[in-house]
RNA sequence: GCGGGUGUCGCCAAGUGGUUAAGGCCUCGGAUUGUGGUUCCGAUAUUCGUGGGUUCGACCCCCAUCACCCGCCCCA
C-alpha cells in the first residue's frame, strides 16, 4: 500500500453523518430570507485579485496575508475570502441598479483565507449571508437584522446576543479618529506593536485589541470619555436612533457595543454581531453591516447597502445532533433478481429502499433490515408465488402479507 | 507569524522500561440453510505518527521530525 492522501489543512470533509445538519441549515436559510423577498445569488469562487483589494480594502489582514491568488494567463485571480465584494461585482456588472430597489440577495458557499485553523476557524469555510441594496434608510439595517435572528431562531438557536454600534459616516468618522488619535499621543509607546501599527492605518481598530496593557490604556477616563462621546455626526445619529427604534418594536434584545468595529473597510455606519457564548473563542455566529460607499468603489454608481455573513461550520455547531433518518424500506428476499424489481417499484411509490445486493443468508439480511429500516420487506419463494408481500414493522414485529399491489395500505 | 497541548486498530481508549500490546464500540463470520433488534462464541494492531539514539531489553527515556488540536492575531 502507497500513502495516503489527507485532508489539506485547515479543509474538512463534511460527513453524510453531518450533511443533513447542513441541508438543515440551507433550507432554513433559503425559506427565511425567501419570506423577505430575497433571491439567491450564485457567484463565482475565484475573482479577480483587484476585487478584493479595492473591495474589501488592502489594510485589512484578510487581504494583506491571507488570501490564496494565484497567477494564471498574465492576471492575479484569487479564492473568495468573503462575498460581499462578490456579490456587489455581479450587482454592478449586470446593471442590477435598474432593477427596482431594493435588490435583496443571498448566497451560501465555501470560502478561503490563509489562516492557522483553530476551533471555528478553517482555511475552507463556509457562510450564509445576505445582500441588500439601494436603500439607505435604518428600516433596511433594522430588516436585515430581524431577518438574522429569525432565521437563529428558525434554527433552533436562542441563546445569542446581538449586539450593535455605529461607525458614523467617513466625515464624521475622520473627526473621531483625529481625536483619538490625539487622545492616545501620549500612550503611543506604551501600546503594543500592532495597536502602533493600527494607530496609523486604521485607528477604529485600536478599540477591539485584546492585549491587556492596552485594554489598560483605553481603559483612561480621559480615553473612555472620547470612546463614549457621541462623535457621530447628527445625520449618522438619527439613523442609528431610528434603527433602535425599529429593533425595539420588533421586540429585538440587542446591546450597544461602542467598541464594535468591523474588521473590513467598506463598513460605515451600522455594524452588528451576533455572538454565541458556546462557540470557544471564535465566538461571532454571524456580522454585519452597512457599506453605501463599496458600490461606488467599484465603479458603480452611489448605492447604498446593508448585508451580513454567517460562518456555517459555528453555526452547525450550536446545532443538536439528529439520528440519522432510516430507511422506509429494506428488502429482504433469496431471489436477488424479484427483489431488484421490486426495490424500484418501491422506490417509485415514494418508498426509500434499499436491497441486498450481495445474497446474504436471510436471517443476516434480516439483522441488516432492522438495523437500517423501519419496514423489512420480505419476497421469499412462498411470496413471489402467491404474488404477494410480507411487511414487517421492525420495531413492533407485527407483520402482514398483502398483494403487492397493496403495499400502500401497509407502509 | 508567536505561544501551549496531543499522537496506541475505522472510533473510544488501558498500558509510563521486562516474555504473546487490556477492554469497549463498529465491522465480519458462526450458534440459527425463511424471521431481526437481546444473548453466546469466534475473527480483526508482526505493532504503538515517523526517523534516529540510550539500554541486555523501549509504547514507555532522550533527540529530531511530521501531523493534528487549542490559544494569540484576525474573522464568520
Amino acid at each position: 500500500m502507497s500513502e495516503i492522501i489527507k485532508v489539506l489543512k485547515g479543509t474538512k470533509d463534511i460527513l453524510p453523518q453531518d450533511v443533513d445538519m447542513w441541508q438543515f441549515t440551507e433550507k432554513k436559510a433559503w425559506e427565511v430570507f425567501s419570506k423577505y423577498g430575497f433571491k439567491e445569488i450564485r457567484t463565482p469562487i475565484i475573482e479577480v485579485t483587484e476585487l478584493f483589494a479595492r473591495g474589501v480594502g488592502d489594510t485589512t489582514d484578510i487581504v494583506n496575508k491571507e488570501m490564496y491568488s494565484f497567477e494564471k494567463s498574465d492576471r492575479s485571480i484569487t479564492l473568495r475570502p468573503e462575498n460581499t465584494a462578490g456579490v456587489v461585482r455581479s450587482y454592478i456588472e449586470n446593471g442590477m441598479s435598474r432593477l427596482s430597489a431594493p435588490v435583496k440577495l443571498w448566497y451560501k458557499g465555501a470560502m478561503f483565507r490563509y489562516e492557522r485553523p483553530q476551533a471555528g476557524r478553517q482555511r475552507q469555510f463556509h457562510q450564509v449571508g445576505v445582500e441588500m441594496f439601494g436603500i439607505k434608510q435604518p428600516a433596511a439595517d433594522a430588516e436585515v437584522i430581524l431577518m438574522a435572528v429569525n432565521f437563529l431562531k428558525s434554527l433552533g438557536l436562542c441563546d445569542l446576543e446581538v449586539e450593535i454600534n455605529s461607525l458614523g459616516c467617513p466625515k464624521c468618522r475622520e473627526e473621531f479618529k483625529t481625536k483619538l488619535k490625539s487622545v492616545l499621543k501620549p500612550y503611543y509607546n506604551d501600546l503594543c506593536e500592532d495597536c502602533q501599527n493600527r494607530y496609523e492605518k486604521n485607528p477604529l481598530r485600536l478599540l477591539d485589541c485584546k492585549v491587556e496593557d492596552c485594554k489598560k490604556i483605553f481603559e483612561k477616563p480621559e480615553v473612555q470619555a472620547v470612546i463614549n462621546s457621541d462623535f457621530i455626526c447628527e445625520e449618522c445619529a438619527q439613523h442609528y436612533n431610528e434603527l433602535k427604534t425599529y429593533l425595539d418594536r420588533a421586540n429585538i434584545k440587542y446591546v450597544e457595543n461602542k467598541l464594535l468595529v468591523r474588521g473590513l473597510d467598506y463598513y460605515n455606519r451600522t455594524v452588528f454581531e451576533i455572538k454565541s457564548n458556546n462557540l470557544g473563542s471564535q465566538n461571532a455566529v454571524c456580522g454585519g453591516g452597512r457599506y453605501d460607499n463599496l458600490v461606488e468603489q467599484l465603479g458603480g454608481e452611489s448605492t447604498p447597502a446593508v448585508g451580513f455573513a454567517m460562518g456555517m461550520e459555528r453555526l452547525i455547531s450550536l446545532l443538536d445532533k439528529k439520528e440519522a433518518a432510516k430507511l422506509d424500506c429494506f428488502i429482504v428476499s433469496n431471489n436477488t433478481q424479484e427483489a431488484f424489481i421490486l426495490a424500484e417499484e418501491l422506490r417509485n411509490m415514494g418508498y426509500t429502499t434499499e436491497m441486498d445486493l450481495s445474497n446474504k443468508k436471510f436471517t443476516k439480511q434480516l439483522e441488516k433490515a432492522s438495523k437500517v429500516a423501519n419496514y423489512a420487506v420480505i419476497l421469499g419463494e412462498d411470496e413471489i408465488n402467491a404474488g404477494v408481500v410480507s411487511v414487517k414493522n421492525l420495531s413492533t414485529g407485527e407483520q402482514k402479507t398483502v398483494k403487492r399491489e397493496y403495499i400502500m395500505e401497509i407502509l
